[in-house]
DNA sequence: TTCAGAAAGTGAACACTGTTCACTCTTGTA
DNA sequence: TACAAGAGTGAACAGTGTTCACTTTCTGAA
């Protein structure tokens, strides 16, 4: 199929890729809308006009195709929240607006964000299994986000902001499931953020930036001197 | 089938509960082992000796049935970190505890809890699609574990070390989220407490606790009496 | 231009799933 | 003892992901 110089594209490559990009696609809009229980290989069959069997020709299997879903998913949102890190604003702003990214990025497309950690026992694919090995983990979109976090855990250390004792890939850790934990609470539990005893008016967006202050605060560097700021480990 | 006097219970009575009881602790086994997509209701009905279709006479649906699970499940968490909140301790051990515990619970039994939090649209049964009402919530298991981080908040409101200035209701769902989401992150990325550049020895225990003490930092009353989205004296 | 081989595409089947329904058997009561 | 209600069953339905022998289409070389 390739021709002598593999550079070059032979239309029986360009029109594979189109049917693989129409699949992906039809695929794409159907999971947005309806999420996994809504995707079945036949429905995504009769969609694009071929038998359910071809679409084994170009995806080893639904979770394959799936799983291409999701990466795509995690590649945007990598995107973003690296937009958010890096615009020109003050620290303290830029930290909130990682966390408020992260978690309305999932929230945008809850049935991606939550396939993303549906499965239990293996999160990593390339890693079936076994230990969460970190160099595998940082070349994922996944990983290459968390790296974000972790920067800006470090750039607040280094601007004396951020507690400086905290180690910065654990600080990260618990940002990253502060951020997780509301976002999968706004998709799981409809109007979770307007769950309150009174009824006052409160967006979700204006909930996802009081939980990222919060969830800033707990990382600033306590107040100097004082043994207030600083949690107590054993005694209080 | 019932007698004359209602609280009667007759030996059909009580076949019946027997029956039913041996398939809620027949699912129970295979759910807390293989989870939801290891529960078939063929399977069910083997593991007792019945054919499938006798299910149906004791549950209207597969999802029935795995709600009480889920509704057990969120009956002994609840039982459980109201026992960490009203523990004979200092408050912000206190407090931790019952963060720690919440997360440390979920974990024990990883299907249970990712299950309930599974479906997308509707996590009220009561109240399907529609807004999430309070008064439907706060009657729920979920809703009355979510009503001791409440109390937690006030309490350490009113011992002057939470911040004043907060809504105790929305820092607790702020809690709320971080505790779930350090939750699912253990229960849906293996190891996730241990991924770290370097190997250094961390149990997920450890990292619950770290965990644990960062999210009531972010509670804490600021230092320089200020109040919400204080700023830090220093350069940024 | 012809032709072999590879790739693309198909329809039928397999082994599952949750669920329903007409049916039989058992049980408790009048 | 007769009868009705409940318990339990086997077969079937509609759906799922997946496989495989098969045909059709295309392409690169003789």
């Amino acid at each position: 199929m390739q021709t002598d110089s593999p550079s070059e594209e032979t239309p029986a490559d360009r029109r594979r890729l189109r049917v693989r990009e129409s699949i992906i696609s039809a695929a794409e809009r159907v999971f947005a809308k309806e999420g996994e229980s809504g995707l079945s290989i036949r429905r995504l069959a009769d969609e694009i006009d071929y038998s359910p069997s071809a679409i084994y020709k170009y995806f080893g299997s639904k979770d394959e195709l799936i799983d291409e879903l999701k990466e795509a998913f995690f590649e945007r949102l990598l995107a973003k929240i690296d937009g958010s890190s890096s615009a020109d604003r003050p620290f303290l702003q830029r930290a909130k607006a990682c966390v408020a990214t992260y978690v309305d990025t999932a929230v945008t497309r809850p049935f991606h964000y939550a396939a993303a950690f549906s499965s239990i026992k293996h999160s990593l694919p390339e890693n079936g299994g076994g230990p969460l090995s970190w160099d595998g983990f940082v070349t994922t979109s996944k990983g290459q986000a968390f790296g974000v976090l972790i920067s800006m855990v470090t750039e607040g250390q280094e601007l004396d902001i951020f507690d400086p004792s905290l180690d910065p890939v654990m600080a990260a850790k618990s940002l990253w499931a502060g951020s997780h934990g509301l976002a999968q609470l706004l998709i799981h539990m409809p109007h979770f953020h307007q769950l309150v005893p009174e009824q006052q008016p409160m967006t979700a967006k204006d909930f996802i930036e009081f939980h990222a202050d919060l969830q800033i605060r707990g990382l600033l560097k306590p107040a100097d001197g004082s043994g207030n700021g600083r949690l107590p480990g054993q005694n209080s």
